[in-house]
DNA sequence: CCGCTGATTGTTGAT
DNA sequence: ATCAACAATCAGCGG
């Protein structure tokens, strides 16, 4: 795969962990070059989600609790370092610490913190989006060139003589019929647009490769569940869509046959009598729409970020955090999310429609429904803005230690 | 027939 | 309509 090559294996194995672990000990990230040492650690803390995680992992967080712990320690050494090297890091640490928010919001706030930094006010060297830019200019300049080399080799000489069906060059999208029923969107691709919308609320700034990549992270850390479930609605949404792509060919072969004239018509009575004709997609999907963006997504948000992303978005964090922070607009972009927790009455509906593993396990396993309902009528009702949570937002920079500054707290 | 690879498509928002 | 990063999917070809 073409992330793959970026996976040149770290060359420093975390030395606190005895084992590999799930998945942020390990990032490779592709963009190490950037900065390998602190992978993780900016991811790290960040994900620590405290309570979260139940939404869908209980083995996970067990884990991951204690995997933080250990790499607090680490994580703030790092970051030292790191920011010694590279001064833009310290934004990452900071709030990475706390320990055990109350409220979900925590490990939102954190994906916050990180994707926020994408904003830059100023000058940031490489933006994610901004590959080329090439923050480092002397020191990766080799590894750079090279890697280009290899991409270009890849892109360009590799397989395009040797299998290149390429029945069509088609260059970019080819027109199809509109009337032609669309495709049931990947289950990626759903699970990009309800988070999508929960990131972007949070970090106003992200801009779309960084949005994109934490969602990457977090759907690498979604569970095999949650992905099974949104693989079941795509699935059942593909059913649908074969059914109606073959009403389709029929209806245009008769069209064809016939009359044009007849499309409409034929359309929609020949479809099937019993299945709806337009947009066979949406009306399965009950989650996204009906809840509405952001509900699902932001419940997940949390729970992913607490997952570990692999690689990208430890990476990406780390980076554009660094330099924004820098020097202290901390609040500006660090906005709070409204711990929204519309994930409830997601996992309701979701159970009570496909059965879902995860919205049961939550509930059994998960004892803070208070907890969150409180959470979910307090954010509920403001607007997802920032304002209700401003509060939280002290509160949360209280207890991490009240500033961020990475060398002020110590240990 | 299965696996691999490249190309295509989809997500949002800005231009 | 196009592009950004990313993942899923599709289509074609070789073993």
């Amino acid at each position: 795969g073409p992330r793959d090559e970026d996976y040149e294996i770290p060359p420093i194995t975390p030395p606190n962990h005895p084992e590999p672990p799930p998945l942020h000990l390990m990032e490779h990230d592709s963009t190490s070059y950037l900065c390998h040492s602190l992978p993780h650690n900016g991811l790290i803390n960040p994900y620590s989600y405290p309570e979260l995680p139940t939404l869908m992992m209980s083995n996970m967080l067990a884990q991951e609790s204690h995997l933080v712990s250990n790499q607090m320690p680490s994580l703030n050494q790092m970051v030292q370092a790191i920011g010694a090297a590279y001064d833009c890091v310290r934004p990452c640490v900071m709030q990475s610490s706390p320990p055990i928010l109350p409220n979900p919001m925590s490990a939102l706030t954190q994906l916050n913190l990180q994707v926020s930094r994408g904003a830059l006010p100023h000058g940031s060297p490489s933006p994610p989006g901004s590959k080329s830019a090439t923050p480092s200019p002397s020191s990766s300049n080799q590894e750079e060139e090279a890697e280009a080399h290899l991409k270009m080799t890849a892109e360009k000489r590799p397989s395009s003589d040797m299998m290149k069906p390429k029945p069509k060059p088609q260059k970019k999208k080819k027109k199809k019929d509109p009337n032609e029923p669309t495709k049931p969107v990947s289950a990626y691709a759903l699970f990009f647009r309800d988070t999508q919308a929960a990131i972007k609320g949070q970090n106003p700034n992200a801009n779309f490769g960084d949005v994109s990549k934490i969602v990457a992270s977090m759907w690498d850390g979604l569970g095999e569940e949650q992905k099974q479930s949104y693989k079941r609605k795509t699935e059942a949404a593909k059913k649908e869509y074969l059914k109606a792509l073959a009403a389709y060919r029929a209806s245009l072969v008769s069209k064809t046959n016939n009359d044009p004239v007849e499309t409409k018509s034929a359309q929609t009575s020949q479809p099937s009598p019993h299945m709806m004709p337009a947009n066979p997609l949406y009306s399965v999907q009950p989650s996204s729409p009906y809840l509405g963006p952001g509900a699902f997504p932001l419940a997940d948000l949390q729970s992913y970020a607490g997952h570990a992303p692999r690689h990208a978005l430890s990476q990406t964090l780390s980076q554009s955090q660094m330099l924004p922070s820098i020097s202290a607009s901390p609040p500006s972009s660090f906005q709070i999310s409204p711990p929204l927790h519309p994930h409830q009455q997601l996992s309701l509906h979701q159970s009570s429609l496909l059965n879902q593993p995860i919205g049961m396990q939550q509930v059994q396993s998960q004892p803070i429904i208070p907890h969150q309902m409180g959470l979910q009528a307090s954010l509920h009702s403001p607007p997802p803005g920032q304002q209700g949570f401003s509060h939280l937002q002290s509160e949360y920079q209280k207890s991490i230690g009240g500033s961020q500054s990475p060398g002020a707290s110590g240990p």
